[in-house]
DNA sequence: GTCTATATGACGATAGAC
DNA sequence: GTCTATCGTCATATAGAC
């Protein structure tokens, strides 16, 4: 992330550590703010306010505004990425079925979005004039998003999914739906529970419609653990 | 909308044809700004400028720049309700499948918001911080809303829909997968043609496994006339 | 009623002293 | 690294000419 880091930069001097924790800080406090005023209504001054600096100090660590964003999109997207990696590695290694899968992922997901809508709203929405991410920012989106795409190949793989489907497409499928949730539930009802909203309650209906659509016709539910060659 | 009108302001003398005139070019030149530089990127000081006046002479029309919002709210708010009661009027009366009647909603309503960025995002997310539309601007959308969903509750008259649906549920999922597709190109590919967007094109993948999910075994597609007593 | 002229305070950003 | 001083732009408000 940071360009220029080589091997000596694994240890850092005091200086550089200070520095970098003082750029957590103000990331912290920028979500904060994002939080209770909106995306857009993010001031540099209000940040340099409950940290108690004066604002152009800032500018010694971002050297703009959009700089700042850039770095939040980042952060957002690594933390996302996380997120669908560590399902990635639980549910293939899982025996459970299509549409249980797509539950379990779906209800990740959308949880940390809902419980993140400041992240959320600034990695999958635009809501900032004149801020596009860097591509150095935007990367960990790319990675997620193959991250699925091979998350789906093994699922046809393993026959949960019809071979016949196109991946692409039941991707492509799959994030709408989800993006759907999450747009409807944070533009709708913001104020309700990560796990509880209305509409995060719908992923299950949601899951199974995807898994009759896709999915195999005899979904291997219970189905008693033949299961041949799990090349992960 | 305006508050006061009784039948004789249904005769509007010049001034005041002039001055709604006035509001509408305002409200135009304010789409034709947010277009370009994002909803929240609005500016009065802009429209002014554009309309050839000093930006003071704006607050005559609107006495705040979230007065503003909201009647661009409400502007956009009644233009979506024209098309769902349009496609509403004319599904009512077709004999088309559930799959295909599906398709051509989720066609009309998606071809309007991908048409429209600025409005849609006004609308469906929640980009202007620190406003809030009023009820009056709102009340488009609740109508809109109930007649998606009484036009779900003819489709299960009909026979479209299976009997033990539940109807609120079966419309939130399909407002979830049309929220999903706008939400989907506005963000990834905002720039793609409003028909053949790349997320504009998977409602017919969506439409088909929403059908198979909520509608009943036999679809009417050629519909010989005699609906056989849905064998389920 | 509608306009011009003008004032206020917040914003992002820069220059330069220490 | 942090500060003061300053710039230009913005939304907003008021006074007063026509």
């Amino acid at each position: 992330m940071l360009p220029g880091m080589t091997t000596e930069a694994v240890t850092l001097d005091r200086r550089q550590r200070r520095r970098l924790e003082t750029i957590e800080e103000v990331l912290d406090i920028a979500v904060e703010i994002m939080g209770e005023q909106g995306v857009a209504g993010l001031s540099v001054g209000e940040i340099a306010r409950r940290m108690g600096i004066r604002p152009p100090s800032l500018y010694v660590y971002f050297p703009s505004k959009n700089a700042l964003y850039d770095a939040l999109f980042a952060r957002g997207a690594e933390q996302i990425h996380a997120v669908v990696e560590a399902d990635w590695h639980r549910l293939g290694e899982s025996d459970l079925s299509l549409e249980q899968q797509l539950i379990d992922a779906g209800r990740s997901f959308v949880g940390w979005c809902v419980a993140n809508p400041s992240y959320t709203q600034l990695l999958f929405w635009r809501p900032v004039p004149g801020f596009t991410p860097t591509p150095e920012a935007y990367e960990p989106a790319i990675r997620m998003l193959a991250l699925t795409t091979s998350w789906f190949e093994q699922l046809q793989a393993r026959g949960l999914i019809r071979a016949d489907v196109d991946v692409a497409a039941a991707v492509r499928d799959w994030t709408v739906i989800t993006s759907g949730v999450i747009s409807q539930q944070l533009a709708n009802a913001p104020d309700e529970q990560p796990g509880s909203g209305r509409f995060v309650t719908a992923i299950p209906s949601l899951a199974a419609m995807f898994a009759k659509h896709y999915g195999t016709p005899t979904p291997s539910r219970s189905r008693g653990r033949a299961r041949h060659a799990d090349k992960r």
